[in-house]
DNA sequence: ACTATATACTAACGCCGTTAGTTTGTCAAT
DNA sequence: ATTGACAAACTAACGGCGTTAGTATATAGT
């Protein structure tokens, strides 16, 4: 090492803190830098740049996602461990919206790093979904329909969107999530039969 | 009007064909003045900034969207009605992918004119959803949770996270879709109990 | 023809990410 | 202990951005 540290996982660090602090919206390099008594020139010592950055904070937010949904189901079965799962993600989506957002705006097609954190985002979905018969193939769209579900609601919610009515936002939100294990419920009979 | 004119209306329209041919990343005033061959501080004199303009374009985008979903549900009732505006919500998220963009990025909170704007995406989906007989709280809820699925799965696929399986993605929309129609006779079963 | 005004202009400010080239502190080998 | 190599910080600059202030000018209404 030389002239004062600065590691990598230190300058990540600030970057995640500074962005969960005050949003992605006015994060900078320069902003970042100034937090770290540093000039921003002297951040390229570590980091490639912003894209490289932003794809490190997101590494750090899908383990946390990922961290959180393995424990909201861990013990859980079938329908307790699906609510448990939708009712976690939406704590994450609502507890760290700045941190959820990072995680939304990565290129998830880009590299195999990336390709494989999008499995990380997977794999609690899929391991909520195990006791339930279904073939491979109707889980891996039912992944699908549950993200959907949860993230459509997480980012309209908010994006203000769901201010224009007088009904509970959290009781929107419980039916959704009913809609989904109806759904379940239904292939699994169809498959039985 | 003097000296060559330059029409607000002109300088959203422009605006909005940039966003849709090179996307919002990449979209700037000096861009759009370089397109209308004028200095960007031009610009100025027929809108305030870069938020009036994006809402602008917002606003634009919000009318087409009302407008291809009233059409697709036009005649037509219940399940039907409700296929219908998935399907033309998701054609509308896939082929003007920017244009949706702009309206996500739209704070639905700020003043009238977008709460007002934010009506006329629930609209439409109130209205295909006329044909049910549901209590006008749960067809509040219900609006949202289309809603979830359908910009929850747009946005998901946009953003690349669909590609890690190798099953069907219209597939899975169906599904998801399939989903919210089984709640809602879930409802009306109930509510008719 | 004259005046007022709307519109476009130039110039600049303070941000931004990024790069090139330079200094300087520290660690390892002599 | 001296030296040499190197990593990490620095300064300075480039070209981009949104935005503002102040200036020139062509047209519309008198």
């Amino acid at each position: 090492m030389s002239r004062r540290g600065l590691t990598r996982a230190e300058v990540v660090r600030a970057a995640t803190e500074l962005i969960e602090d005050e949003g992605t919206g006015g994060f900078s390099l320069r902003g970042l830098a100034r937090k770290l008594h540093v000039k921003a020139s002297s951040l390229y010592n570590h980091i490639s740049g912003m894209d490289e950055l932003f794809t490190e904070v997101g590494y750090y937010a899908i383990g946390e996602l990922k961290r959180t949904q393995l424990a909201a189901i861990e013990g859980k079965r079938r329908d307790d461990a699906v609510l448990a799962l939708a009712e976690a993600y939406y704590r994450f989506g609502k507890e760290r919206p700045e941190l959820y957002k990072v995680i939304l705006s990565l290129p998830m097609v880009k590299n195999d790093a990336l390709l494989s954190a999008a499995g990380d985002i997977v794999e609690p979905i899929m391991a909520a979904m195990d006791g339930y018969s279904l073939s491979g193939a109707d889980k891996m769209h039912l992944q699908r329909v549950l993200r959907s579900i949860m993230h459509g609601f997480i980012s309209q919610e908010e994006a203000g969107c769901f201010r224009h009515f007088p009904v509970e936002i959290s009781e929107s939100y419980r039916m959704a999530v009913r809609g989904f294990i109806l759904l379940l419920d239904d292939l699994e009979n169809e498959a039985s039969e």
